[in-house]
DNA sequence: CTTAAACTGTCACGTATGTTACAATTGGGA
DNA sequence: TCCCAATTGTAACATACGTGACAGTTTAAG
């Protein structure tokens, strides 16, 4: 189990600051651990609380009357949920969240967020921060679902994968799948057999190397080639 | 030419204040018109001031090096742009904001925004709402990207045309597009062609009438039927 | 170690969609 | 009023992609 107090300190929304400043608030904050599968919130549910991934991989989803669902996002360690909610027109959640692997959490109760961010304006700019920056992220997985060909999105998201992992080196690569191959081709948008057979087209066609969720990017210049471009945080 | 002051009171950031509040700054901020295919930030530009639309329509669109370019955004009269740049990580555009027609546009420059924060806990607060409506629009994007034929991602854009137009009335009703069929099929990421002949289909099986850019809705229940639903604003 | 469940690869077939080019229509400005 | 530019419709053709079903492989659990 994790402890809440040394869990926030690493978060992004207290980044910057002294333990001291909110010490207190230490004992408010509630962890929780999800299982494979399990759903953490629910579209229509009432978002009271932002939540921080402290391990595991969460997927935002949104489902059609008939069972059939689209992957809207998918979030990492680190990554914050219910941000968007807590001081939106409305707290209703849009999406379902769901665990895709064993997942722990850091809560915050929109009260506790509220006093920490007026008693301290540095947390306020991180929490700024933090918003903003989901805008730019959501804005390149526009751009990504706008490509016109499967290539173009795999090109893309691979290209993505890399800046996050590897944000220093140009040139060949290796970048990790985050999650299954069939996580991954519902967040491209795309049948999974589909996604398969372009995987292995490209590898054919010398922009790539397969193995397993490992995948190395061998022809970088080809494979950003007439991509909209992913946005670079100043590279 | 629009009065700033005037214009000013009207937007949701200044939204439940009295004028005065705010009335020492109006001097200080800047009204700009926009000719029909200007540019008024290109990718790359640094964010200095958060832009709010008075009349006329905006597209975010990001460009590839052959000089192709997907359509991230589309905004209109009220909508913002530059506020989730302000205060985000990098304050470089990664997209380019073009005006679909004649568009004026109030600047807001980031000292005064931030001085306003700091003044006034409500602008603080309709600063936040803004941005997290923002990301709820962009969720809403995502999802219209992510279905998976050309007559779901139209069904989905008109509905949700439907609920911004009409908030209310649920059943029949007409809609208005509010640039070319061009700029929507760019937005819809189809070629207009496509786009086109989809339309007729539509109409042709029952669902539309189509007149200009003027579309009646006709059988709304199966349009929403299979699509992962809109987002709705608590109607 | 064994077994089931999850994940991944594979294939054949059909069709929805992209492409390109041209014609028709509209609308705003001179 | 006329005209040019912008917008929209149209059509034939090619193909990238979706579908559904099965087989192989890996993983985790017991």
């Amino acid at each position: 189990m994790i402890k809440p107090c040394d869990a926030l300190a690493k978060t992004s929304l207290f980044s910057g600051l002294d333990r001291v400043t909110f010490h207190h608030y230490c004992s408010v904050t509630k962890v929780r651990s999800f299982a494979k599968g399990e759903i953490i919130a629910a579209e229509g549910d009432i978002c009271g609380s932002i939540g921080v991934i402290e391990q595991g991989q969460i997927a935002m989803q949104k489902y059609t009357s008939s069972g059939d669902f689209a992957t809207i996002g998918l979030l990492g360690p680190g990554d914050f949920f219910g941000e968007d909610l807590i001081f939106g027109s409305s707290n209703i959640y849009t999406f379902t969240l769901e665990a895709m692997t064993q997942t722990e959490v850091l809560f915050v109760s929109k009260e506790t967020l509220r006093a920490l961010l007026d008693k301290s304006p540095v947390i306020l700019n991180n929490f700024l921060q933090i918003l903003s920056d989901r805008v730019t992220v959501q804005n390149s997985r526009i751009a990504l679902l706008s490509q016109k060909s499967l290539r173009h999105k795999i090109a893309f998201y691979l290209l993505e994968l890399r800046t996050e992992q590897h944000p220093a080196s140009a040139g060949s690569v290796t970048v990790q799948l985050p999650v299954s191959k069939e996580v991954i081709a519902k967040l491209l948008a795309m049948p999974r057999p589909s996604f398969s057979r372009e995987l292995i087209a490209m590898e054919n066609d010398g922009l790539l190397e397969v193995k397993g969720r490992t995948i190395r990017l061998v022809d970088v210049s080809t494979l950003e080639n007439d991509v909209v471009e992913g946005f670079q945080f100043g590279r």
